[in-house]
DNA sequence: TGATTATGTAACTTTTAACATTACATGAAT
DNA sequence: ATTCATGTAATGTTAAAAGTTACATAATCA
C-alpha cells in the first residue's frame, strides 16, 4: 500500500520555514521536497485553514508561519492533513449481519483504536521546537 | 487509500472452518468473501506455511484448520500475512543528511513503534476461540 | 498602468498497490 | 480415464494519492 508521506514531509518544511525571515514560495519548497508546486499549495492551504501558515500572493510572497514552532505540535499537522485513518488494515463490511464478521472487526477495531490513541497522545506531547532544537534553525 | 482487509476476511474465514468437519473448497469460501477462488488460495497458501491451515486436492479436497482456534491469536495471522508495516503514514527518505529530516523522522518513527508494539502486543492476547465465544460455532 | 511574480483551483493524467481474472499444470478420488 | 480440487504464473482492473496543465486572481514593481 502506498503510503501517505505528508506529515513527514510537511513538518519537513515548516521547521525550514522558520529559518527565513521572508516567505517561502511553493516552488522553492517543491523543488526542497522533489514534487509539483501545485501539491505543496494543496498541503499548505490544508494547514493554512487552521491558522499554522499564511500565504502572500504576487512579489515577495509564498508561505511564511503563522504560529511559533513551540505552539505547533505534530499532532496539530497531523489533525490538519485530514487523514481519516492511520491503519494500513481494513475492516469488511459485506457481511454485516453475520455475528462472526462482526467480533472480528470489533476485536480488530478496538485494538486499532487502542493503537490510534496512543500515537495521538504521544503526537500531542511533541511540539516542532522540540524537534528544531539543537539545530541552527532559529529566526535570525 | 485502498485498505488491505485480508486480515479481516481470513479471520472470518478461519472462525467459519471450524463448523465444518469436511473441508471447504476455495469455491465456497470465495463465494462466501465474494471474492475469486485464487485469491483465495493466495491468502490461505502464505497460512499453511505458517501450519495454520491444511489444503487438500482432488474430491473432497479444500481448506481445513489445521490447530483448534484456542491455539491461534489475531497476532499469528497478522504476522502470516506477512504485512510489512500497518501504518499508512510514510517517512521521507531523500535528504537523509538533512538534520531537520533526520529528527523528524525518528520522532515520528518512535511514535509508531510504540504505536506498533502496543498493537501487536494486544493482537497477541486475543485467540480466535474467544472471538467465537457466543456464537455456535464448535465443531459439530 | 502594464509587466511580473506569486498563489488558487479546477480538470485531467499518471502511478501504485490491492484485488481480480485467465489459463493451464498438478494431484487425488471415484 | 474422468472429475474435482488446489498451485501458480501472467495479466487485467480499480481506486486513491500524487503529479501536471491551464488559467484565473491578487500583489508588487518599474
Amino acid at each position: 500500500m502506498r503510503k501517505d508521506s505528508r506529515l513527514s514531509r510537511v513538518l519537513h518544511v515548516l521547521i525550514h520555514l522558520n529559518m527565513f525571515e521572508h516567505p517561502v514560495t511553493s516552488e522553492a519548497i517543491a523543488k526542497m521536497l522533489r514534487t509539483n508546486p501545485v501539491v505543496v499549495r494543496r498541503t499548505m492551504a490544508t494547514l493554512r485553514e487552521q491558522g499554522f501558515v499564511e500565504s502572500v500572493k504576487g512579489h515577495n510572497g509564498g508561505w511564511s508561519l503563522k504560529k511559533p514552532l513551540a505552539d505547533i505540535t505534530l499532532l496539530d499537522i497531523h489533525r490538519s492533513l485530514g487523514e481519516s485513518s492511520v491503519f494500513t488494515i481494513g475492516l469488511t463490511d459485506e457481511h454485516t449481519q453475520c455475528p462472526i464478521e462482526q467480533a472480528v472487526n470489533q476485536s480488530l477495531q478496538d485494538v486499532m483504536n487502542e493503537a490510534e490513541t496512543l500515537m495521538l497522545k504521544r503526537f500531542g506531547q511533541v511540539n516542532l521546537a522540540a524537534l528544531a532544537k539543537g539545530f541552527d534553525v532559529g529566526k535570525k
